[in-house]
DNA sequence: ACCGCCGGTGGAAGCGGTTGCGGACAGACG
DNA sequence: CGTCTGTCCGCAACCGCTTCCACCGGCGGT
């Protein structure tokens, strides 16, 4: 036993308001049936003994827990913090807590698919981030609502951008810029077992330049990072450059920044020799003066939480897809 | 009341393993007086069951909540998504949540300075990171432990880095390069409200300045953002060139993007006309080619989290400041 | 005037664990 | 062979809140 400190008790605002404990846990939760008299000699005596109710009685005795979970594969990536930053936005004034749980190890994602872990104790519902679970998952989870961020999957309640849109603008703009020789960079196939999303945009990319005519795209793999962007940037500069491609589009900023660094380090002129595109616009690449299609990933969070909050409230609600706007940015990267 | 969708209850267990519930809490928390055959006996039955305690149950009844908290200005900071990173590396082996917050509204971080807030009950200790919350939060944060990162404050546990050690070391490469007209970008004075620490990375160069008989450099305010770096470059890349200072030290890696963004966009040559330092070793500085003072963040976080699960061991250990180490990147921003 | 009915309120039984206390039992000791 | 010490374990009292249910008084309807 951890003392508490003196912290005042329901018990303790009871007897100040003269009324019983069930009044006093009423009123205080705006529940009807309380006198809007009562109600406020209640909150007055509750303020005064600087009385808040502990969360642990209350979410053992109602079941509820007022915190919502973040589940991602890493903490430290941007979209992430991006994306936990929005849910902040929404959740804070909606007096929800946020608990975050990364999927580093195996055996974490391992517990969470097989339901070994209590998360349902924990949280009211979950957000998932950059996760892919699949729907091996969907027995484990329990009752409570999840939202999926960034990833459309039918039958559940998701949110994200048009990724096959975003990838087809940067198909676009490189072609009206008169390239023709085309790489594209990250995940391979619209399969791909981690990140669906990534065949979208490879999908909308490799349909505009179909429709022009063109040469398919090199497609190269890519992990998201800034250094695998600069290791597939330097397999692609290795090529004599007739044949090299004098475009590449990025499926996410970071790996953009990787093929700049390369493009630097081996006097390769950008976007002379070599146009770049990214994809997210990553706070920095303004800084980096890269071409990105900008995906408004805050308010990705922020859309998760209201509708998370929604959830909470009513359940039955269909699951559902929603579409956030992408745009293209054209900076110096691709276009002097 | 949400219904718990039959999950075992520790009197399941109980029933199961013939033995009471108090026997059970026992022999699954390794507390000692149960004997190892009852312990095992006790645990098959409850692997069997996939049983967990419910954590709101357990925190009631003991007033430990196995998790902690993080609190931080912002979460969508690379630094503070470095740090929670670094904290769940050692948290989630530990069995320990981690609940973050952030204190981006005012009435948020008045709520937590009034103790307004019933952050006690939600957790066990707390990690405050770049909150600088100051001394008038003693009396409301309880008895919780608390590990400030990032800041060294006496009779608290702290951790950090040699900030003054990492300005100069800044200062030491540039004036060894034949520098000698320097700005410094980031919070003025060293009585920063906000940021102690900047103060520190300024000492640290200013007294290397004086040592080498130089003028003292050209300071700059800054947010520590892109942007505010490119603003604080524009008014400095204004001057008359034969008055420009050839070389900045931003005391964060972010502002020395906005200072090379605006750079590559006045054509000033990198580092011929401008050698540009930075602070933090951000996981972009090398695609940047940004010769920065590198600090071990998730380090910090790793740190800080096995110094709390220690303080949540034993509360009365004495109060510490730990320092990790720092090192000078040299990279193409500030020598070929 | 009698009868539901309804808003307001209190009593009390949980929610699912933890833990102080005491009892049973076994081996050590005089 | 009694006592003493120590291990192992069960009983039951919480922890602080939520919520079901019963109760009470007033009010409109017939």
């Amino acid at each position: 036993m951890i003392p508490r400190a003196g912290r005042a008790t329901i018990a303790d605002v009871a007897r100040g308001a003269a009324v019983s404990e069930a009044t006093v846990s009423r009123a205080l939760r705006n529940l009807p049936h309380v006198r809007a008299e009562v109600r406020q000699r209640v909150r007055d005596v509750a303020s005064a003994l600087n009385y808040v109710a502990d969360p642990n009685a209350s979410r053992l005795a109602s079941g509820r827990t007022k915190t919502v979970g973040l589940i991602a594969r890493h903490l430290d990536t941007w979209y992430v913090s991006q994306v936990s930053t929005g849910l902040e936005d929404v959740l804070q004034p909606a007096d929800q807590d946020l608990l975050i749980s990364a999927l580093s190890t195996p055996s974490r994602r391992r517990d969470l698919v097989a339901g070994t872990t209590n998360l349902n104790q924990r949280v009211d519902g979950v957000v998932v981030v950059d996760a892919f679970l699949g729907a091996s998952w969907k027995r484990a989870r329990g009752e409570r609502p999840i939202m999926i961020v960034g990833e459309r999957v039918d039958g559940e309640h998701t949110l994200g951008i048009d990724d096959e849109l975003g990838g087809s603008l940067a198909a676009e703009h490189l072609v009206g810029l008169g390239h023709r020789r085309f790489a594209t960079i990250g995940s391979r196939s619209i399969r791909d077992r981690f990140s669906p999303v990534s065949g979208l945009r490879l999908k909308g990319f490799r349909r505009i330049v179909a429709e022009a005519g063109i040469e398919p795209a090199l497609e190269l793999g890519g992990a998201y990072t800034v250094e695998s962007g600069a290791a597939a940037a330097r397999s692609l500069l290795a090529l004599p450059p007739e044949r090299r491609p004098t475009a590449v589009f990025c499926l996410s900023d970071e790996m953009a920044f990787g093929v700049l660094q390369v493009a630097r380090e081996l006097r390769i002129d950008v976007p002379g020799e070599l146009a770049v595109v990214g994809f997210d616009g990553h706070s920095v690449a303004e800084a980096f003066g890269l071409t990105t299609v900008h995906q408004p990933v805050r308010d990705l969070g922020r859309r998760a939480a209201e509708r998370m909050l929604g959830l909470l409230d009513d359940p039955t609600r269909p699951p559902d897809h929603e579409v956030l706007d992408v745009r293209l940015i054209v900076r110096s990267s691709s276009s002097k």
